[in-house]
Formats: structure tokens, C-alpha cells, sequence
DNA sequence: ATAGTTTTGTTACACATGTAACCAATTCGG
DNA sequence: CCGAATTGGTTACATGTGTAACAAAACTAT
């Protein structure tokens, strides 16, 4: 095993403290968890379900607004409803005012597993925050409001 | 466009609120920034950063050292690393005691590479928390040392 | 009306990724 | 010792991803 030491005597990056680093590490470490659930339950992967999630929370809405909600690239957008419309979660019908677009929404069957993961994803979230004080949650959903709002102006 | 009103009657999960999804765009936007900077002045890919500030941080290493320091697959180090030695950044000189070990450092280029990167790095980070108070950063560091304990206990 | 531009969404391509299978070196058990 | 299990690392395959090019529909402005 090697040391733990570091070098001093050289330029380095404490990657162990670089906020970046630790936000990717978290931020994968928790979606992995909970994606595990629903990949082996119902057979749906990350995007897939945050489209689910989308339609669930917000009614039926053309693939550019999903875009919006879920900051998914367009085209992952796309071949995530068209898996789920394969897979019969999620129909779509166009827009008669605008036949460009199309309207999708979640079927009775999508509904019904949105339904049922909702609560396991809830109940997940609750586990990990579940350490945290209340004011500790306030604290965290300021800062990363505050974190979010500063990086995207720097994007 | 369609409403900001969400389903009442209906279980649903408030995204914009889902902590899994808050990391995720957060943890997203801050190393695509950063990124953004090294791959288009070095062409290095973002593991291939993290295994040259690991290797910058802690000194040479083997290839399941840095697997355990960046959280990455074995698969993803072994193909950066490969990319880093192919570049001349990177060189790797087997172990005598285990041949199967490669023992894996910067060559004087990948330091300078190296020595190069990590001050735009840090500045990049300066700038999203410099939103923050010390004491919010003090805060942040907590809170997020906290969650990754919990999450990484019920992975 | 109609040419040019914008918007919505899909397809093609190039590339990154993880799982699993694999090879080679080492250690473990008898 | 010697075969079996383990460990370090790479390769093969299937899949996921973003950029760019594209097609179709809808605006815009003469």
C-alpha cells in the first residue's frame, strides 16, 4: 500500500475536498442507488424514468418541455419516450394546432408503475437525508440553490 | 405551453425538489464547466484529468489504487491510462514484487500538464463558491460529507 | 402566395461507458 | 509442491451519449 501522504513540494489538487470531484462522486453514488431499483423492477433507465417523472408531476407535455424540466439533451430525450412508448408506459398524439409537435402522455399502464415508484424514490430519498437535521435540509437546499445558480451563469 | 400547476389528486414527485435530481444538474453543470477548459486546451477527457490529479496528489500509483481514489470503474481507468501513455503524459514501469502490478506516474510533461491544470481548476471552483461565506462553505462541506457517508452505507 | 427562417423532433455517426469474459501472475490449501 | 481460487489488468460486446446533419411543419415578411 502506498503512502497517504501527499507531495508538498509540488502544485496539486486535494481532489478529496475539490468540490467538484465530491459533487460527481455523491451525485453518482446516490442516482446509482436508486436507479438499481427501478432498473431491476421495471426494466427503466435513468432517462426513461425522469420522463416518467416529468409526465407524472407536470401532465402531458411535448419532448421540448421535457427538455426543459429534466436539462436532458434532446435526443436522449427522444429515444427515452420512444422506449417507453415501445414498452406501452407512454402515448403520444400529436397536436393538431402544431403537428410538429407531439404531446405525450402516460398511459394507464405508465401511470401505474410512476405509481409505484414514487414511493420507493421518495422513500430512498428519505433514507439519505434522513441523517440531516431540519435546518440542516433548509441549510442544504439553500446552498445548493445558491451552488446551481452560480455555476449555470458560469456555464 | 402548457401549465406550471401540478397534478393534486395524483402521486407525484416534485422533481425540481428530488435531492438524486438536484445533485445530478448541480454535480453536471460544475465538471462540464471545468471541463470544458481542459479538454479544449489539452484534450483530456475527464478521467483522464482525474487520474493525473490523483497521480499529481498522492505520487505514483497502480491502477486499482486510483480505481479506489476516483470511484471510477477499472475498466475506465485502465482505458484513460492508456490514452495518458499513448499522449507521453503518463508512464508505467512494472512492480518487482507483482508482475501483474503496473506502477503508473507523470512523466515530466504530465507534470507540467499537470501544474498547468490544477491552478485553472481551482480558480473555476473559487469562482462557484465564492457565492458562499466561509461559513456556508464550512457548512456545505459538512452537510456534503454527511450525505456521502449515508449513501455510500446504503449502496 | 412564397422564399427564407425558426422550431420540433429524428437519424447518423463517432465515441465513451459498464458488464462480462478473459489472460497472466500470485496466493492459498492441502 | 501443485491444483484451485484470487487479484491486477485488458479486451469484446452491447449499449448509451452528444454533435451535427437532417426532414417536416410552421412562422415571417415581403
Amino acid at each position: 500500500m502506498s503512502s497517504a501522504t501527499h507531495n508538498r513540494d509540488a502544485p496539486h489538487l486535494a481532489l478529496e475536498a475539490f468540490l467538484p470531484y465530491r459533487l460527481s462522486i455523491l451525485a453518482n453514488t446516490v442516482s446509482n442507488a436508486i436507479a438499481r431499483e427501478y432498473q431491476g423492477r421495471f426494466g427503466l433507465t435513468i432517462p426513461e424514468w425522469r420522463v416518467m417523472a416529468v409526465l407524472g408531476r407536470f401532465g402531458p407535455d411535448v419532448a421540448t418541455g421535457i427538455c426543459e424540466r429534466t436539462a436532458m439533451d434532446k435526443v436522449t430525450v427522444s429515444r427515452a419516450m420512444n422506449r417507453l412508448i415501445d414498452g406501452g408506459l407512454v402515448n403520444r398524439s400529436a397536436d393538431d394546432s402544431d403537428r410538429r409537435r407531439a404531446i405525450a402522455r402516460l398511459t394507464r399502464k405508465g401511470r401505474s408503475v410512476h405509481d409505484k415508484i414514487v414511493p420507493v424514490a421518495l422513500e430512498h430519498e428519505r433514507r439519505i437525508v434522513s441523517t440531516l437535521t431540519t435546518a440542516e435540509m433548509a441549510e442544504l437546499d439553500r446552498l445548493l440553490a445558491k451552488l446551481q445558480a452560480t455555476a449555470s451563469a458560469n456555464g
